[in-house]
RNA sequence: GCCGGGGUAGCUCAGCUGGCUAGAGCGGCGGUCUCAUAAUCCGCAGGUCAGGCGUUCGAGUCGCCUCCCCGGUACCA
């Protein structure tokens, strides 16, 4: 799947710390975990790196507003987002924020590096200068703001013109395509690659890479009196924060990087402008970008779709719904819910009725059933000859499911992978239970019953395995309730192990029990209590 | 305008390089079990696959045209 051997370097893109993450930014990353999960599960020394893009103009201004220092307010912002990723289980191995000294130092070695190649010259950069934000505004921006800046109506823009730093990125356009050709996996999904290409097809301009009069920022190393530019310097954490220009040996062991997982608005700084500096500086491409779908907040009510933001009010907190459900519920609902290289919806309504039938009503309550048989049947221990473990799934070709199934989540087609599980695993395992009726061979054929609950006991480690880098808690509940870690610990199981058979000797329950009951992994909700 | 992506059952989505009577989940309706979180399981519900033309023995699945929606259009999360 990769051919960087067993190393797999993921990275997400770096947010603005202008305000806290929302469920969209969320689905970024958890996307990226599931991803970095899995590659840890087929065997792969993961590194995933995330972090904060601080080098922003906004950043003093909030800081100066909430009467704090720069670097204070950052570093406060960086532990709430933190907190968050946390509280999503995220399994992230680092976390940059472009404030570090780090960053500034292999920024300025980077952006030096390319100034040696002779890519940067000294242009004009003209624009619409708002004083009062001190910053250039974009056409778009100025066509918002109706010919003024949207965030200073009553403050005329100017026509300025500045001397600044140009990267000669057009310079690019030949080697980007080659690239392109000879790296169809490089944009991912198959959409943004067109989009991609058309663009650097037609045309590719010089960009602004620095920029004048800010004390926030990093100092351009060949003229003091420019500050690096957004882009030019954001894109670098994805080296800076593996060891460029501080950890040389550290670098060379991870770069490039295999996959980076970005927002659908930002690829072609991704795909067009930081390939092009790389080639530039004469470092190795990453060997793919992937570039997700947005989540857009459904208005019950009215039906209507909406894009996440303040102005409309219908921003969602990712802590609301982790206090609410859970983390696993969250993960849960937007891999099932949204095609991840495409758009999804997001709603209360949707999102409780998600969570009943696929958690609660599915994998909780079989959990319960299976748990409480074993116990009142086998007061939970296995004793006797083997017996077939796999009659649940009779009828399942279980080898190319498994096979399918990593091959999707490897892709990225977590929706289509996770449906094909519940149907044809978690499912198939409810259905065993109503066609075999343990509860009724208890009293007429205990052999019978207990072949049944055997089989249910490898229904539940396969389930355990095949969930585990979308639900990771509950994968290990379901692993943990029998001894199965006995066999195959639980923090070196593959997706290959739920292919194995079952080890039958000395089989018991581990799970905790209250009066022969287990207590409910997902405890059912009223869908209109929801939001 | 230009470029790109879409339009498949009430809703959310699958349908790979064209081929059995177009699928799943949810919702809805009827029935069932009792191990379980009043959960499960079974059956039903019939959508001109946006519309038209064409290629083909055969097209959601390819080509062209029309309508509608969305995104991008560059230094913007």
């Amino acid at each position: 799947m990769t051919d960087s051997g067993d190393r797999y370097y993921i990275t997400t893109a770096i947010d603005y710390p202008n305000s806290r993450p929302h469920i969209g930014t969320a689905f970024e990353k958890i996307g990226a975990d599931v991803q970095a999960r899995f590659r840890r599960m087929e065997g792969a020394s993961v590194h995933m790196l995330m972090g904060n893009d601080e080098n922003t103009i906004k950043v003093p201004q909030r800081a100066r507003e909430m009467g704090l220092e720069p670097r204070a307010y950052v570093d406060d912002m960086a532990r709430q987002f933190q907190d968050v990723w946390r509280a999503l289980e995220i399994s992230f191995d680092d976390f940059i924020q472009t404030s570090e000294e780090r960053h500034h130092v292999g920024c300025r070695k980077f952006i030096q590096a390319v100034y040696d190649a002779g890519d940067i010259y000294k242009g004009k950069y003209a624009g619409h200068y708002c004083t009062g934000c001190e910053a250039f505004k974009t056409e778009k921006e100025v066509a918002e703001g109706s010919g003024k800046c949207p965030n200073h109506p009553n403050t005329p823009l100017t026509w300025v013109e500045e001397d600044n730093y140009y990267f000669r990125l057009s310079a690019y356009r030949e080697r980007l395509l080659a690239h392109y050709a000879a790296h169809p996996e490089f944009i991912q999904p198959e959409s943004r690659r067109n989009e991609i290409l058309s663009l650097v097809e037609s045309e590719l301009k010089d960009v602004a890479i620095t920029r004048k009069g800010f004390a926030w920022g990093i100092k351009t190393p060949f003229d003091p009196e420019q500050t690096i530019y957004v882009w030019f310097d954001a894109l670098l954490n994805y080296i800076t924060g593996i060891g460029y220009g501080t950890d040389d040996e550290r670098f060379a062991r991870l770069w490039p990087a295999d996959m980076h997982v970005i927002g659908k608005d930002i690829t072609r700084f991704h795909c067009a402008l930081w390939p092009a500096m790389l080639m530039s500086a004469g470092l190795p491409l990453p060997r793919m970008v992937f570039g997700h779908g947005f989540v857009y907040r459904k208005n019950e009510e009215t039906g209507e779709v909406q894009k996440l933001s303040k102005s409309l009010g219908n921003v969602v907190e990712p802590m609301e719904l982790v206090e609410k459900f859970s983390a696993e519920a969250f993960r849960y609902y937007f891999m099932s819910q949204c095609p991840f290289g495409g758009d999804g919806e997001f709603s209360f309504e949707r999102f409780a009725s998600v969570y009943n039938a696929d958690l609660a009503d599915k994998l909780g309550n079989n959990y319960s059933r299976t748990l409480t048989m074993w116990a009142r049947y086998l007061e939970g221990r296995l004793a006797g000859e083997p017996v077939d473990a796999t009659q649940w799934r009779k009828g399942i070709d279980f080898q190319a499911l498994v096979t399918s199934v990593r091959e999707q989540v490897g892709a990225f087609e977590y929706n289509v992978a996770l449906q094909r599980i519940w149907r044809e695993v978690i499912e198939p395992g409810q259905r065993f239970i109503d066609e075999t009726k343990p509860f009724k061979l208890a009293k007429t054929d205990p052999e019978a019953c207990r072949a049944v609950l055997v089989n249910l006991a490898d229904w539940m480690r396969a389930a355990a395995i095949l969930i585990k880098p979308f639900l990771p808690r509950t994968a290990e509940s379901y692993y943990r309730a029998f001894n199965f870690d006995e066999t195959t610990p639980w923090d070196r199981v593959r997706y290959a192990d739920a292919l194995t058979p079952l080890n039958q000797v000395g089989l018991h329950v581990t799970a905790p029990l209250s009066a022969g009951k287990p207590a409910p992994l997902f405890p059912k909700v009223e869908v209109r209590d929801a939001g």
